[in-house]
DNA sequence: GAGCACTGC
């Protein structure tokens, strides 16, 4: 019955090529799952270090991974990049916490001379490196008007190699800039930093995020995410309160993070021309710009190359060592292998948590349907299976769950996304199980039959699966069940092509809603559309919220869409509950006047409730409240661009839809379709044919004509974020059709 | 009638 159960678990998961595969149910006390197609190739049974791919595809086992073996003589270990204690920072340290804060800094790889330097162009892999300490590594960047320090986790550069430069006197009069990818980095690291300079947080050291600004006329490192770099691009070209610009995790390539790299080269080099011309000594100095990028391991010699005359340098890091194995054949279905090994794990291995690598909720949910049903047939004997779930459309109160200490006699068996590879650390984690897959959002260009991006599940990245093992290895030794072969690691790409590669695809529409005109320069329209932190088919829409008067209803729904969490949120176990309480706020013209419904129906409950009154109530109608507070943060910044721009936001049109949905309809003039005969909708501007989401509140609704935030490719082509737009003003768009042609 | 990785202003 059991089997079946499975069975059927298994059945209504894709793709159909592994339906129909059972699995046999253990006759015995003992769960033995070691089968012909289980056996497990382990590499480097003493190794001491992680298998590391090498450029040529011969793997290596690296000794001085492995920083606590080498001896940290019995120091805790201090995990000084994303985790770092936010608490901490927030006053200033007592003299002996001081003392201690110190102690750790000087214990650090970076600060112990663990740094190798080579000439660039050079494997970073070369055996040839020399070790150098702090003085030297400050040498180098006195010589060097960029660096590109590659290191592992934990070794300490992005805490350190700020404070050596400012403690140094190289960063002369200016400030250090360390920009991240993410705000919790910045703000971590901040406070961080601050403590260990024996400070506040805003005074010498302090951060700057969306939202969230802690710095004065005192400070001289900060933190700050790529985005707000960027910012303050827009008023100060040159950076010129900068001396030192470093460039953070700069291996993940982000849109961000590219562009910035790309503009540091022409100010640098602007800088450094106006620095020749003028002054002498430290005039000269404070003209010129000091370039830093820290990047992983792979990738650094693209940064070198793109900066000629720059020098890369390797610092260790501070991992334990992890134990990789392969699988001795492929895997059809993961979900199956990821169960079967996590049961041999837990039969065979001692204590210690697993975490399991999957590519969505979907396998996360049919595995954790099935290690539940057949750890309730262990024998009493055995250590009890605790399943946490984590990924990002979860309640994130399910998801902090995770953080919980595990129970006595409990094993945690976790089973996430790629939100547990680089975002969050989770303590107690000892093995880790990796399925070698993950989505990617992806722009299918129009001459391959798309035009629209796709979310498809697809083989991790060498980098990827690296960083996935070194999860095993935060608090102490551990090991990596990889369910692929050591051949389909060998083939895997290098790293994750650059975002700026496949995402792209906005000069047209930029020119469709009038921000680019003919010869690709911006309009007016434009240079008011990109005043709003947005994206700019949602500024259209608040600037054209101005003729139709409703720019205060169309502002609550942006500020809604715009926020980094999604309002609703999902429980398949309760999924007719969470139907039910929809039902509410459903509008009849489509999902962008439910959501404004929401807000409202928010607000009302804010103004008789208190805040665990809010909460409770956020909680019964499935409602993500995090996602509300921050929608509400947005749009008030959105107030206050729009008065810069001298835009009336306080402008209602009552309980009117049809204004809200044109003013949408005009940045999503590409996102609008009209029904066909059969049931799916054509789109105005494209050739693709697309179904209306069963998430949205107008599917099977048979709106004649509607307009949509997006289209996704899963299994069909979807829109997603639908309402219903009049006919008329689809024949208005008749003038753009011709402009696209 | 299906299911959605991760960020940022």
């Amino acid at each position: 019955m059991c089997a079946k159960t499975l069975r059927s678990v298994h059945e209504h998961r894709k793709p159909a090529s592994l339906r129909g595969r059972s699995f046999k149910r253990p006759t015995t006390g003992r769960f033995d799952i070691n089968g012909d197609e289980r056996k497990f190739k382990k590499k480097h049974s003493k190794a001491n270090g992680i298998v590391s791919p090498m450029p040529n595809g011969k793997p290596t086992t690296s000794k001085k991974v492995n920083g606590m073996v080498n001896g940290v003589n019995g120091h805790a270990v201090v995990h000084m990049e994303d985790e770092a204690d936010t608490s901490s920072g927030r006053g200033v340290a007592t003299s002996s916490k001081y003392a201690a804060i110190q102690e750790q800094r000087a214990n650090l790889p970076i600060a112990r001379g663990e740094t190798h330097s080579t000439i660039p162009a050079i494997s970073i892999h070369d055996p040839s490196f020399a070790t150098i300490g702090k003085e030297a590594l400050l040498n180098e960047f006195r010589e060097h008007d960029v660096t590109v320090l590659l290191g592992e986790t934990g070794s300490g550069k992005t805490t350190q190699v700020p404070q050596y430069l400012l403690e140094s006197g190289l960063a002369g009069e200016g400030m250090i800039a360390v920009t991240q990818p993410r705000r919790v980095a910045a703000t971590s690291l901040a406070a961080r930093v601050a403590a260990e300079q024996n400070g506040r947080v805003g005074s010498v050291v302090g951060y700057s995020v969306r939202f969230d600004e802690r710095s004065s006329t005192d400070t001289r490192i900060k933190y700050l995410t790529d985005g707000m770099i960027f910012r303050e691009l827009l008023s100060d070209p040159l950076l010129s309160k900068y001396s030192v610009v470093i460039v953070d995790e700069a291996h993940e390539r982000s849109l961000r993070t590219d562009l910035l790299i790309a503009n540091l080269k022409t100010i640098q080099q602007k800088r450094n021309d106006a620095s020749q011309g003028k002054g002498k000594g430290k005039e000269k100095e404070k003209e010129r710009l000091k370039i830093i990028i820290m990047s992983a391991t792979l990738d650094a010699e693209k940064f070198a190359k793109f900066f000629p005359g720059s020098k890369i340098i390797y610092v260790q890091g501070r991992q334990h060592p992890v134990t990789i194995y392969h699988s001795a054949q492929g895997q059809l279905d993961y979900v199956d292998s990821a169960m079967r090994t996590f049961f041999q794990i837990h039969v065979d291995q001692p204590p210690g948590d697993v975490l399991i690598f999957l590519p969505g909720q979907e396998d996360i949910e049919s595995l954790d349907n099935s290690i539940r049903l057949y750890a309730n047939q262990l024998p009493p004997n055995q250590q009890e299976v605790l399943i946490c779930t984590m990924y990002a459309s979860q309640a994130p109160g399910q998801n902090a769950k995770v953080f919980n200490a595990t129970p006595p006699n409990t094993r945690k068996c976790i089973l996430a996304t790629n939100i547990a590879e680089t975002s969050i650390t989770i303590p107690g984690v000892k093995y880790v199980i990796d399925t070698g897959k993950c989505k990617e959002k992806r722009y299918l260009a129009k001459n391959t039959g798309g035009g629209f991006d796709t979310l498809m599940t697809r083989d991790i990245t060498k980098s990827s699966a690296m960083q996935r093992a070194g999860r095993a290895g935060r608090e102490g030794p551990g090991f990596c069940f990889r369910l692929y072969t050591e051949e389909s690691f060998k083939s895997m790409a290098l790293s994750a092509e650059p975002e700026i590669m496949r995402s792209i695809s906005a000069l047209k529409t930029l020119f469709l809603i009038g921000g680019l005109d003919q010869s690709g320069e911006i309009t007016q329209l434009g240079r008011e559309m990109a005043a709003f932190p947005l994206e700019p088919v949602y500024s259209r829409a608040v600037l054209a919220s101005k003729e139709y008067g409703c720019t205060n209803e169309v502002l609550t729904i942006i500020a809604v869409l715009s926020a980094s969490s999604k309002v609703f949120v999902d429980s398949s176990e309760q999924r007719d509950a969470v139907a039910e309480a929809r039902k509410k706020f459903k509008h009849g013209s489509g999902d962008h006047l439910t959501v404004l419904n929401v807000v409202r129906a928010y607000k009302d409950v804010a103004l008789s409730e208190n805040k665990s009154g809010r909460r409770e109530w956020c909680r019964k109608h499935f409602l993500n409240e995090r996602a509300l507070l921050e929608a509400n943060d947005i749009r008030e910044q959105l107030q206050q661009t729009c008065e810069r721009l001298g835009i009336d936001w306080k402008v209602s049109c009552g309980d009117g839809d049809e204004p809200v949905i044109q003013s949408f309809g005009q940045g999503l003039a590409m996102n609008t379709a009209f029904l066909q005969p059969d049931g799916t909708y054509k789109q105005t501007m494209g050739q693709s044919t697309v179904k209306i989401h069963p998430s949205s509140t107008l599917c099977d609704k048979k709106a004649p004509t509607i307009v949509y935030d997006e289209v996704v490719y899963t299994n069909q082509i979807y829109a997603r974020g639908v309402s219903i737009i009049s006919k008329s003003f689809l024949a208005g768009l008749g003038a753009l059709k011709v402009r696209q042609a």
